[in-house]
Formats: C-alpha cells, sequence, structure tokens
DNA sequence: ACGTTCGGGACCTCCCGTTATT
DNA sequence: AATAACGGGAGGTCCCGAACGT
C-alpha cells in the first residue's frame, strides 16, 4: 500500500480509475500503462490472460474497496448513514472528474462477451454488497426476505442514479435517490422494530 | 414503417440494438451496417459526423420508444402498473438475449469523451422520463417535491437493477426492485391520498 | 464571365485554386464541389471522364491564365516587367493564402500516374510561355537559343522560388530571384543590342 | 550501413524515394512498408507521430543527402561544377524513374496542410543548401547578398527545372537552367575576382 | 441538369499479444 | 523483469464513381 506499491499492484488501480472514467472497451492497455507509470514490456509476465485477467482484477478491486466502504458505514453508523457513505462517495469522485466517473464495477459488468471474468467479479461483488446490507438490516429486525430487496434496492439506484448523474451532468439524482433511500431504510427498521416487539 | 422502412431508419434501430447489448465502444459501425442490412457507402452521406451522429440518434430514438412506453403505461394502468411495465419490458430483454440486454439510453450515456452529443441525447430522455412519471404522480396528489423525487428513484432503481442482473445472469435484483417501487408508488400515492383528504 | 458563370466552369475555377493550395491529391471532388458551390448530381455530366479531367481542364485554364499574364506583360513593358509581373501575382498569392498557394500548372504536374492528362496540360502551358517569353526576346535581339534558354530559366526559377517560399514561409526567394532575373534578362538583351549593332 | 539498415532507417529511405515519385499525399503508409519490406505491426512503434512524423524525417534526410552533395561538390570542384553535379543528381533520377521522380525535399514542402513538419523540414534544408552555396560564393570574392541572392536562384531553377521537365517529359528544362547557372555562375565569381583587384 | 442513394474500396490510426534479447 | 520490435488485424473516416429517380 501507499507509495511503494509494485508495478502490478499499480496497474489494476490505474485500470479500475480509468475503467470507471471511460469504459472497458475505451480504455487501451496503453492507457494504464501510461496512467500506472509502469514498464511495458511486463504486461503479460503479470497479466498472462492479457486485458481480461486486468479488467477481472480492476473489477475485484474495486469490488472488495466499495465493500470495505460499505462494511465501516454500516459497523460504524447503520444503514441509513451508509446510504449517505455510499452516495458521498460517488458523488465527489462525480464532481472531481467533471461527471466522468461511474462506478468501476459496473464498468466491469458492462465489458461484455470479451470480458467474462470482469463480470462475474462484477456479480460477485454486487452479491457480496447486498449479503452485507441485507445481514446488517436483519440484525435490526428486518426479516430477511425484506432486508435482501431493500439491500437490492439500496444498491440498484445508487448505480442508476450514477448513470442518470453522468447523463445529466448533476448530483440532482444521486441526491434525490440518497433522501429517498434514507426515508425508505429508517421507515423498513423502525417498522420492523414496531412489528416484532 | 416495418419492412419497407429506410435504411438509415434500420442503422438507428440496428445500432440501439446493438449498443444495448454490447455497449457503444465495442459496436463497430460494421457491425450495425450488417444488422440493419445497409450499404456501407451510405454511411458518410446519412451521418455526415459519424459514429457520434449515430449514436446520438440512436439514443434518442431509444429513449422515445421507452418513453412511450411510459407515458402509455401512465395513461392506460396508473404509477404502479407502469413500473411492472417497464420491468418486465426489459425482463423480457435479459432473457431473450442471455443477459446481454441492457438499456440502450444507458448505453449512450456511458460511451465517455467521443460521443458527447449521446450523453445528451441519454440525459434528455432520462429528464423527460424524470418529467412525465412526477407528472402522473402529482395528478395523483402527490406534491411535487416528493413526485420529482420519487420519478427519479423509479428510473434510477430500475436503471441500476438491469446493471445487477446482467452481472448476476439472474432477473433477481430487477424482480426485487420491482416490488419495492410498486409498494414504495402505491404507498405514496395512498398517503398523499390520504393526506389530501 | 463574372457572376452568372456556369456550374460547370465555377467547377473548374474552383479545382484549379484547390489545387494551388492543397496540390491535386489532397483535393477531393467534394472539396471541389463545396467550394464551387455545384451541384453534386452533374459532376459526371459534366465531366465525364472524372477526377482526371477535371485536372486536366484546371490546369489548361490555369495555364492559360498565368499564360495571358506573360502575354500581356510583353507587350505592354517587356520581359524584364514581365518577370516582375509574374513574381508580383505569385507574391500576392502567396502572402493572401499564408504560404498556401503555389502555381496552380506545377500542381497539375504533380498529380503523378492517375492523372497523365494534367501533367500534359501543364507541360503543355510551360511550353507555351517558353515560346511565348522566347519569341519576345528574339524580338529583341537574342539569339534564339539563348532566348530559348533564358525564358526557361525564367519559368523555372520562377517556379522553383515558389516552392522555397511556401517552405520557408517567406517572399525572400521570390524577391531574390526576380532580381537575379531582371538583371540577367535585362544583360541578356542589353549585350545582344551590342553584338548586333 | 547498406543492407544491414534497421527497419526503420529502410522506411525512412522508402519513404523519400516513394514521395519524390508520388508526392507525399498520393504514398500510403502501406506502399513504404512494401517498399521498405518492413512490419506492418511497428510503425505506430518507430513513428508515434505516424505519417507526419515520417514525411518530416523522410524530408530530412532527402534534406542531408543532398546537402551533402552540395557539400562535396563546393569543396572538390567549386560552384560551377557543383551545379552540374546538381543537376546531373535529378537528370539521372529522371530517367531512370520515366520522368517521374522530383525533388524529395519540394515533395515534403508541398504536402500541404497535414504535414507542417514536413515543410518546416524542408524549409530547413533549403536555407542549409543557400548557406553552404553562398558562403562558397562568398569566400571567392562574391559580396555577401550577391551570394545569397544567386545561391537562391541556383536552388530555386534546378527545384523548378524538375517540375518543367516532368511535365514535359524531358530533360531540355533541366539542360537549359544548368548552362545559364554555370555561365552566371563563373561570371558573377570572375566579375567578382576582377572588381576586387 | 440535379439530388439522393448505393457500392466498394483505401487510408491512417491504433490495439492486442508475441517474440527475441538482455 | 523489462525493452524493443514484430505481426496481424480491425475500426472510423472518407472518397470516387455509378445508379436511380426527378
Amino acid at each position: 500500500m501507499g507509495v511503494h506499491r509494485t508495478a502490478r499492484d499499480r496497474m489494476v488501480s490505474s485500470a479500475a480509475i480509468l475503467f470507471r472514467e471511460r469504459g472497458v472497451e475505451a480504455t487501451s492497455l496503453a492507457d494504464v500503462i501510461e496512467h500506472a507509470q509502469a514498464p511495458r514490456g511486463s504486461i503479460y509476465h503479470h497479466f498472462p490472460e492479457g486485458k481480461p485477467q486486468l479488467v477481472a482484477e480492476a473489477t475485484h478491486l474495486a469490488g472488495g474497496l466499495i465493500g470495505a466502504v460499505i462494511s465501516n458505514g454500516l459497523a460504524d453508523a447503520g444503514p441509513a448513514a451508509t446510504v449517505e457513505s455510499m452516495v458521498g462517495l460517488f458523488r465527489r469522485q462525480l464532481i472531481d472528474t467533471d461527471y466522468a466517473a461511474g462506478c468501476p464495477v459496473a464498468a466491469g459488468a458492462l465489458g461484455g462477451v470479451p470480458y467474462p471474468a470482469g463480470r462475474i467479479a462484477a456479480g460477485e461483488a454486487f452479491t457480496s454488497w447486498e449479503a452485507t446490507i441485507s445481514a446488517s438490516l436483519w440484525q435490526r429486525g428486518v426479516s430477511m426476505p425484506r432486508a435482501q430487496s431493500l439491500a437490492t434496492m439500496i444498491i440498484a439506484a445508487v448505480e442508476g442514479a450514477l448513470v442518470l448523474s453522468i447523463a445529466q451532468r448533476s448530483t440532482q439524482a444521486l441526491d434525490r435517490i440518497a433522501g429517498e433511500l434514507v426515508a425508505l431504510t429508517n421507515a423498513t427498521i423502525s417498522d420492523a422494530t414496531r412489528t416484532t416487539r
């Protein structure tokens, strides 16, 4: 971690950054090399399966990083605050990149036929996030089916709002769904608490 | 309309179909030509600005078609049924294409730097859908701010669920958010009605 | 002539203008059409042999126009003044086009294999200019061999200086050879006059 | 040097050869590749800026080679003989290529808007030749202004005569300006010598 | 005489993966 | 572990000429 990361690690990180801004297809290995300040000659030493492997690893890395944000948010401040944490993360990225950066995991999911491993890694990340969030909701008294449904809703709404925000060059969509999700989450939890009692 | 459409129209339709399955970058003009059974030499004649123009027009077309589904659904059966109508549309597309086809408008939004007109067309489509849905909710007694917020939520959740469904090769996400959205929409309307009364 | 020229004539003129600035290969028929404000559909009505015919006619036209400048100059003011007249013509074109416009006849000559008629038209123009100038020199007492040699020298130096001026983005070369040619021409004539007497 | 030159060097040489025969625009990179027997995939590796870079380097190379002929001629046999040396060089090229090959540096100068680096390289070559020739003339007693003017005259006349020779499919123009230039050069030198004494 | 569309091809750019070579 | 070069391919652009209709 930090400054002294290996060239391989820098390439995976750079790939994730570029994928979320341009998409997988529009990002060339040369772009990644340049962004990572990595040597050209050892791409296929580090990634024997080439670009598909890089896509998979970058998607997996991004899935883990965002998953950590979710886990930490849930542990520290509960589901509603976690929604605001996720939205805040993507909100900042949007503004910092002039509405170019979406979700790197979604980018991995949309790479299409040449990159099945990227799609799988994205699916695993989404499933993992869902499981984490639904577990937290369940711990707060929400029934498992409702918890799973709401967890999916949260992730889907955030991912979709990112697309809308990019298209509209505005964080309005992200802000609106944040409000909706927070209200919905709080209502579901308090409703569950009331019912259980 | 129908079989005797012009080559130009067929190209725009084919582009939208291919974009939603592969994304803009992964779809070549040759792919579009072949799918549309259109002549090679007329691309530049019909689309002087090249692929960017085709992306913009395909996105605009798709935005209008889906917008029509929304409008018709709202006029015929109300907001909750419209959500199910949208979800059913994308659900069928997912299954018919073995979980390849996402939303063509989202594809236009994610084309990136080379296709700003596609992004703009996508933004306009999303904004138009939002306006249509929020107007319908408002007519049913929902306050304008709440209506707008819920409309954005509906669109974002559907768009995001499409990404999740593709990644997970399952309609589960789409089905879950459908249930959530229908419940949320009905609750919001009935709540508004009760309040107004 | 003037404003009400036919579309065909405008195309030939536009071709000559564009050829001298960009060369034959770099000028497309679409460029000519646009510059001439001519209709697209009748190119092959007016020029059945296509671009080669247009190149030949444009070169022939330009050869005649410049030939007229030479003839008039010789008739009105003699060989040395004609040199200055030619140089002045090209000098102004260079400055007006920011050192882009060379000699349209040279452009026709350098069109290469696909445009043999252009090369022939250029050769005829150069031969015609040589004949005109050498005749004028001979009338002033210069022997025919010397007159022909000097005439060729004048044309070659002007054509070559145009290339140098374009490359160096400066009229210096053109100005220098003007001085040299005027001195050489005057010396040759006065020498011939002295000798003859 | 010789047979074992690198593929990159062969490409630059081939480009110069083809440019002087067909012009820059009419020479495709495929033509250069084929003529140089060079690998297709390395173009972008060797010339990151693409064809413009190749044009610039080919023009620079040709400018240096011809400049060496001039330098050697001046050192070995004086200005008048150098003129005959230059003319002999181009004369042979004309005949060997059936009046197709002009000056590669002129070709670089006439590449037009897409190849500004070629134009610049051509300008530098011409300027260098002028400086070399004028220095030699000055060493033989010719005043600097006259030396510069005559040097420009020599280069311009040779370049222009090449255009005429190609157009007329005859070395006549080249032969005539050779005679004129030799006489003019010798007269200028002997005149300067007489004056100085 | 002219607008529109077709039909095929060529060009430059650029990319991915491999292969000596060190 | 990294460099430089290779090797083939594809993509978007753009052009010329022809074929329709009017």
